[in-house]
DNA sequence: GTAAGGTCTGACAGCGCTGTCAGGGTCAAG
DNA sequence: CTTGACCCTGACAGCGCTGTCAGACCTTAC
């Protein structure tokens, strides 16, 4: 399918797939006059994207990430790395969490002592 | 004092000290060749500054609170905002605070499938 | 053949800071 | 008077996307 088409089955704008393709998360057929070329698997590939993006993960997280999340991946050395990298991006959420909560104290102390 | 001091004395960068001032969030005096002259009043606005900054606020947002957060501040006007300010601040830490949380659930659910 | 709509590449802009560099004055001490 | 440390302004860059625009080609259908 043309990138129109992906784009309006995932969600994710035309601007953006091309984007993934440059960051090296997507590699589409071509057409012979030059058009985008996709398949269910890319597809597949956009909507675990999308996901893992919404869990607040860099492309180029993601971008390490995602060979070890396709289908049937015998290839289990890069998920050595996958355990680590998704512990360390919890600790990463955890750390964001931590400093937010304690901001969420400063400003309510504040509200307080508006009262 | 000058900005060197100042940025010393409150561990600003001397090069947010001077975006601060291009912000409208201070205006120090100027000595006759042009130098920024501090006083003790402006030290406790950056103080108050870096505080909001750390509690995650914008500049911008910064900008409009500071008035009501400045000693013996008469003109309650601006402060009416003031809470509503806050609140909505802290409304906003909430959201991400959810968003992070949400993003933690979905990666840790990532975890234990990898397990 | 022509028009409409889709696609291509490349580039600029914006978010909110923050560092750094260039080119040029100022101030203090020796 | 010279040197070194400090200050001035203005501008470029980077983070990680994301929109948008320009100029040009492709495709489909009438």
């Amino acid at each position: 399918m043309k990138i129109g088409e992906l784009s309006r089955r995932t969600g994710v704008s035309v601007r953006m797939l091309r984007y993934y393709e440059a960051e090296g998360l997507l590699a589409p057929q071509r057409t012979d006059s030059g058009y985008r070329d996709y398949g269910p698997a890319e597809e597949e590939t956009v909507r675990r994207i999308k996901m893992l993006g919404s869990a607040g993960m860099t492309l180029e997280t993601i971008q390490r990430l995602l060979p070890c999340v396709k289908n049937n991946n015998p290839d289990f050395r890069p998920c050595d790395d996958l355990r680590r990298i998704l512990a360390q991006q919890v600790g990463l959420i955890d750390e964001r969490i931590e400093t937010l909560s304690q901001s969420r104290t400063i400003l309510a102390g504040f509200l307080s002592s508006v009262n």
